[in-house]
DNA sequence: TTTAATGTAACTTATGATGTTACTTAAGGT
DNA sequence: ACCTTAAGTAACATCATAAGTTACATTAAA
């Protein structure tokens, strides 16, 4: 199923833009995150509504971090992004009353209940200024073997 | 984004035949599942050729158990659709070099890991046996709050 | 031979992010 | 004033995949 790249991309955006510590135009943040202009600010739109960011048009403008990194968690960027459930696995109609049905959906949502407040605790607890360009860091995870998606 | 219902069908079509105790056709079980018999067929075939049912064409036909569900566990049929990850939540492209993204995507797929593995653990604890239905149990879970999928 | 069933191919629909084109609006530079 | 650079946005296409649908082949009992 077609995943939804936004938070990676929200999050590379950000501290690419800490980084450079200067205002980014939506065609340098497409290079940068391997898309277009329109899409970028499309998806920015999100970090702006929220405060995080600014833009100014025109000539000389682009997009400001408003925000230190330090005080910006996974948590609340996924939260910008994630309207609908984290998880690919669906549930059938549950206005059906058939109770096989019912008790199905039941222990599965339980499930994932449950794991879905697992990945948003981990997220709260991870600063965006965490994953800061780190050589040290980046080393130790090299090797780390990451899904697809 | 469109979601996966194929976990929660099969299980609902599993208790459904293990408490009929007889075989039952596609069109029968696509009236239990609020679908047609084509989709039955299609889902139930993944059933098959992992030997938990079988299926005999013509007169009299239809769709026989094969395995106790005390034998089966949510694992099981999870294993059996769940070709990708479990998360709607996708990483940017991998293969670019981008310092900070392999940042952010390792930090990402390190907490969906954390919690695919909880949801795989827990689908094992699960027997298929647990979910037949029960007025107690029921009666227990009605006001538990289910996830829109 | 008729009927009831699975098996399956082919096509359509639904969904939502992503990609793309084109245009509007804003603001600085010349 | 005019040009250029930038965001903002509408409109439409693309992609991926489960689900829905139609049609037909195959199998086997009555």
């Amino acid at each position: 199923m077609r995943k939804d790249s936004r938070l990676s991309r929200l999050l590379h955006a950000l501290i690419h833009m800490d980084m450079l510590n200067r205002g980014v135009t939506s065609d340098e943040l497409g290079k940068m995150l391997g898309t277009n202009p329109v899409v970028v600010r499309r998806t920015m739109a999100l970090l702006k509504k929220a405060g995080y960011v600014s833009s100014v048009k025109g000539h000389n403008g682009g997009w400001h971090l408003e925000t230190s990194l330090t005080d910006i968690t996974l948590f609340d960027i996924q939260a910008l992004v994630g309207d609908a459930s984290l998880f690919t696995i669906g549930l059938t109609d549950e206005h059906n009353n058939c109770p096989i049905e019912k008790a199905v959906n039941t222990a599965i949502s339980g499930v994932l209940h449950e794991a879905e407040a697992l990945v948003l605790a981990r997220f709260r607890e991870i600063k965006l200024s965490a994953l800061r360009y780190d050589e040290k860091l980046l080393a130790q995870l090299e090797g780390f073997i990451t899904s697809k998606g």
